[in-house]
DNA sequence: CATTTATAAATTTTT
DNA sequence: TTTATAAATG
């Protein structure tokens, strides 16, 4: 018999949840309770007696995920539900390719690494290629890894690719592609996957034969969230999963698509039905979550795209409160506004956490975060700059990186590179002597038959290659770091000859600890790179404590690259740290979130719609949505800033600025259901702001004027 | 000759 | 604030 948390359900939602065998497509608009229904449906699954470790739940975060197991945890009441597989296609790709990655070719040691690591070994291959002097500049790195990704992830001919998003690079297609050709040998030579490759080799691990029948019938039910956000390549996996088990219900909303520049595509949302013949179609339309007026004023936005959407949403939630169009002078009395208004919804009882701030772009947060830092009002980010993103903690990461995959051509580079009198020419040369790379092919591939031959870390230990005389020390160092993050510390090399690697790995000592002794390493680095490290060495130390969570070194990093964790809070200021904080969030990672106040910055174009996004149609639709995604956040109140002026340059004694315009998908139609308000309030009576400070400048220009 | 230092330029969104 | 290029240094 069903749990009774079934009646908490409206007739779709339940029909979604209880629905039986086969392929099953939910479109679910915003706030019409997705997220509970997939819960509802983990749970009814689960007492139906289906196996918890044969439930697949596909999300787009961990966060997620969790979150939508633990709503299931709570309504079948059955701990079992710890057991169901959930997670991101990628983390997913990387626990199955860790159990059958080996019909694959695939080295049982492989690692994954991130967008910036691949970007750094296609700048590698790039100066190895000599491409990198050229009399036309050759694309950044980042720039090759985003025309590879988008290549290979919408299965697009790489002329189509740059013909249609990239016309600036379309001369260069002969040395782009010599790059790409040996992008695949490097992470080959390295013993890493990257992104994409995670998606690829799951799909391939589906159709090879004999394995893909063992994957395939892992689960009996495959649960897919955020379904207008996958690409082709994981509806194929899709669609490869399918063999045994035709049971795969997917969750999306057309209307809310903002991932095409990672080449996700709505017409796996659409296709969806023809793809899976005997679809069940349900559509989840009554919103819960925001009060009419604000649905209204989104329905508005919307009502304007190029293709309509077929769904009407509707809630029952009237409320007297429309949305609030408020224009500002400029940025800095846009911090200034929103501070004052999320503190007054603070006293009104709507506790900071029920409450965020949303922009399009991580740095248009900046100035807000000043003005919250100096009035203590303790906030968290999402999205932008994060942690693991910082040349610091990704320096550090790279050593142990090492220690976990020794043939990682990217991180060796880099680590040596941080010694002094060691530049590209002097790596490139120790990985050689090292074995490292495609210098020497023959040591690897006796390695993979004869164990017992010295790996690149061994022979790092055992014996070291030179060095530049000014690099000597800090190699030591390093060398006795790496010793130590392989447990072989006081041990005589011979000793380890003997043991396999899985019980090298286990007498490791614990991941903090490695890591307390790479920050030993590190240390007078740090001091030396960078002025500011008394505040990066925080970052390092936090990085120990979050390591400190985890058992394996292997785990560790893995986690790092698939579910980084957000940035530091550092300007809130520890000292005040309480349990309350304001969310600060770029606008895509604020999906499928909501909160009861929602303050949108910058609505004004070329911050939304982003100027970067104009070139095309597409592009404008996309943004589009973002916005619709934003306003549809709310649950009470929603806030839009819009700043009449902007600063060309944010520092400087200059003050040219030009005049911003509205937002244009807020058109006089939606305009006309907002409340609009000019902030003329007199601002911070402690200081007044823009109009001394030209004052001042004006003065001050005087003296090179006259 | 390779590295370091200085100078200029650019800067969406994320697994 | 990071990153590519140019000049200077050891």
């Amino acid at each position: 018999m069903p749990g009774s948390w079934l009646d908490e359900l409206n007739p779709a939602q339940q029909e979604a949840a209880t629905c039986g065998q086969g392929p099953l497509l939910v479109i679910a608009g915003a706030g019409t309770g997705k997220t509970m229904t997939l819960a509802a449906r983990v749970a009814y699954l689960l007492e139906q007696g289906v196996r918890p470790d044969r439930i697949l739940l596909l999300t787009f975060t961990r966060r997620a995920a969790a979150e939508m197991l633990r709503r299931a945890r709570g309504m079948s009441g059955r701990p079992a539900a710890e057991n169901v597989w959930g997670g991101t296609f990628h983390a997913v790709a990387n626990r199955l390719l860790r159990i059958h990655g080996r019909a694959l070719n695939l080295p049982p040691d492989f690692t994954v690494i991130d967008q910036a690591d691949a970007a750094d070994m296609m700048s590698l291959i790039r100066s190895e290629l000599g491409l990198a002097s050229r009399e036309r500049r050759f694309p950044r790195k980042e720039t090759l890894v985003s025309i590879y990704s988008r290549m290979v992830n919408a299965q697009e001919k790489l002329r189509g690719v740059l013909d249609v998003h990239y016309p600036w690079c379309v001369g260069q297609i002969d040395g782009i592609a010599q790059v790409f050709e040996q992008y695949g040998g490097h992470k080959q030579d390295s013993h890493v996957l990257d992104y994409d490759d995670l998606l690829f080799y799951w799909e391939a691990l589906c159709s090879a034969p004999g394995v893909g029948d063992k994957v395939a019938d892992r689960f009996d039910h495959i649960l897919v969230d955020e379904y207008q956000d996958t690409n082709a390549v994981q509806a194929q996996i899709l669609l490869g999963m399918r063999k045994h088990c035709n049971n795969i219900m997917v969750v999306g909303d057309d209307a809310q698509s903002i991932y095409s520049f990672r080449a996700a595509t709505i017409r796996n949302i659409l296709d969806f039905p023809e793809q899976f013949p005997g679809t069940r179609i349900v559509k989840l339309e009554q919103n819960y979550r925001s009060t009419l007026p604000i649905l209204a004023a989104s329905n508005a936005v919307m009502a304007a795209a190029r293709e309509r959407y077929t769904k009407e949403l509707w809630s029952e939630r009237p409320s007297d409160q429309k949305p609030v169009l408020l224009t500002c002078v400029d940025e800095a009395e846009q911090s200034d506004i929103v501070c004052r208004q999320v503190l007054e919804h603070l006293e009104q009882g709507i506790a900071l956490q029920r409450q965020a701030v949303l922009f399009r772009a991580g740095h248009h947060s900046a100035q807000l975060e000043i003005e919250l830092a100096r009035r203590n009002i303790p906030f968290h980010k999402y999205g932008g700059l994060r942690f693991v993103e910082m040349a610091h903690i990704k320096d550090l990461l790279a050593v142990l990186r090492i220690v976990e995959n020794p043939f990682d051509q990217v991180s060796w580079f880099r680590v040596l590179q941080l010694l002094d009198g060691i530049g590209p020419k002097t790596a490139r040369q120790i990985m050689g002597a090292l074995g490292i790379g495609r210098a020497l092919p023959a040591i690897r591939d006796e390695q993979g038959t004869a164990p017992g031959l010295p790996t690149p870390l061994r022979s790092m230990v055992a014996e070291p290659p030179d060095v530049p005389p000014a690099a000597r020390e800090a190699f030591a160092e390093l060398r006795a770091a790496l010793a130590h993050c392989c447990g072989v510390t006081g041990q005589p090399p011979a000793d380890e000859d003997k043991r396999t690697a899985a019980k090298r790995r286990g007498s490791a000592p614990p991941v903090a600890s490695q890591i307390e002794r790479v920050r030993h390493f590190y240390q007078p680095l740090l001091e030396r790179k960078y002025d500011n490290w008394r505040i990066r060495q925080r970052d390092l130390e936090q990085l120990e404590q979050i390591a400190a969570r985890y058992r394996s070194r292997g785990r560790f990093i893995t986690d790092l690259t698939l579910d980084p964790p957000t940035a530091t809070s550092d300007l809130a200021g520890a000292p005040y740290l309480d349990e309350d904080f304001l969310i600060l969030s770029t606008m895509h990672s604020a999906k499928g979130l909501e909160w009861d106040a929602v303050h949108i910055l910058h609505a004004a174009d070329g911050m939304i719609p982003s100027d970067m996004a104009l070139s095309d149609e597409a592009g404008l639709e996309e943004e589009r949505r973002l916005f619709y995604v934003a306003m549809t956040r709310a649950k009470d109140w929603l806030y839009v800033y819009f700043p009449l002026r902007y600063y060309r340059r944010p520092s400087g004694l200059s003050d040219k600025h030009h005049y911003a315009q509205l937002t244009r998908f807020i058109s006089d139609p939606v305009r006309a259901l907002f409340e609009q308000q000019t902030a003329t309030a007199p601002i911070d009576t402690g200081e007044e702001e823009p109009i001394s400070r030209h004052k001042v400048q004006a003065r001050l220009k005087q003296l090179w004027t006259d």
